[in-house]
DNA sequence: ACCTGAACACCGTTCAAGT
DNA sequence: ACCTGAACACCGTTCAAGT
């Protein structure tokens, strides 16, 4: 009895909601949105798929938990010197890196009930919109149009890099598109072929921003009425 | 011999790509989109689960298939009388009321790759772009953000009637968004606070308009500049 | 209180065999 | 050419049994 075999290295820790969810945000980076699986998930962690019942209770919760958990860390902190538009602009951009460094944050922000991580965001957009001094009757409009169109926006991306083979890269892809459109045929869509060459040095970011500018000119223009 | 066994009514006109959409849209529509299998599916047209994919090539196809018949029928014919902003508000409703009808389409809709369903809607709005004289280098902006927009609430309100129990109906269901709200801690949530009670009398419909609205006044303005 | 892992019910998809 | 349905590989989830 003298040479107890010694337990394995691997178990340093025991199982907990944290050490969970963070295997799982590992997991959806690394393999994808299909590579989540409760038999994945327990190997990583070093235990048996029914352990992890016992601190989440099923997938949808790990998803909404994995969501919020990224989406926490990008909401950072307002810089109180900002003018609202740029406050705003830079609310969008947090949220529009979050789900190009992890897509599978788009197709979960879309599809979730606009609860958790979501409202957060709504209200410190909303608290911008309160500061552009917009009447308070046109304050819950302007602020879920641009929630609306951020979102949209998520969701087109995590959509296009789900199609996106995991080798080729944005501009390749890009050019793809553009190449299909072009061959359209000229009199059913003639306007997309029309704009088909500007996808080719389109970029992302700047195009998310200049949807965002559209809709906060609109929310201020009828303020002052242009007529 | 002669009492030979007649054959099940059943099984009336072969099995084609046309009928297995269309129960396809008919099991979304009945039993929503984890109803939707091809065991039921293949129940429901009396033959076994391979015989589909004799004509369609897997589900990724099948639900793109049944999205495309559902926008087909929506998306009429323009009425040339009306005015660009009228066409658009029109086009829009229609993306609308089809995702009201059916949800998955909105689920189906913003996670498909732009191509197919989608790609007609943007030649049609971008034709009234065209016809709102916004300048060449910015309709592709515009009319890429009045998608977003559709898409995103599009999103939203399947995700809602998803989170919806079958039976309860869309106004209590606000209601209890509303007095969740109305219980958020007042100094993390007074924007979403002051906003709540305009949950109760909201109408989804002509909120989705005014954001459309809210577009297309920004669209305009950068023509002609307020200062 | 927490973990284990076999077992259950159910998927999408394939494929040899039929007509 | 088209259909049949058993079989395969794989899910999420449960639960008796362990510590």
């Amino acid at each position: 009895m003298a040479t107890r075999t010694r337990r394995p290295e691997r178990r340093q820790e025991p199982l907990s909601r944290e050490r969970i969810v963070s295997a799982a945000v590992e997991l959806l980076d690394t393999v994808g949105e299909s590579g989540l699986t409760f038999r994945a998930l327990a190997e990583r962690l070093a235990t048996g798929p029914g352990a992890i019942y016992w601190h989440v209770s099923g997938k949808t919760e790990l998803l909404a938990a994995a969501t919020d958990a990224v989406v926490a860390t990008t909401v950072t902190e307002d810089e109180t010197d900002a003018t609202p538009w740029n406050a705003i602009r830079a609310l969008a951009l947090g949220v529009f890196d979050a789900i190009e460094a992890h897509p599978w944050v788009g197709t979960q922000l879309t599809q979730a009930p606009p609860q958790s991580p979501m409202l957060h965001i709504f209200e410190r957009i909303g608290r911008q919109v309160q500061a552009l001094q917009v009447p308070e009757a046109a304050q819950f409009t302007a602020a879920s149009a641009l929630m609306s169109y951020i979102l949209g926006v998520a969701g087109q991306n995590a959509a296009n890099t789900r199609t996106l083979q995991p080798g080729t890269d944005r501009t390749e892809f890009l050019d793809a598109v553009a190449t299909a459109w072009e061959e359209l045929d000229p009199d059913q869509y003639a306007f997309t072929r029309s704009v088909a060459g500007r996808l080719r040095k389109h970029d992302d970011r700047a195009e998310f921003l200049a949807g965002i500018d559209l809709i906060l000119t609109g929310i201020s223009a009828r303020q002052q009425p242009t007529a």
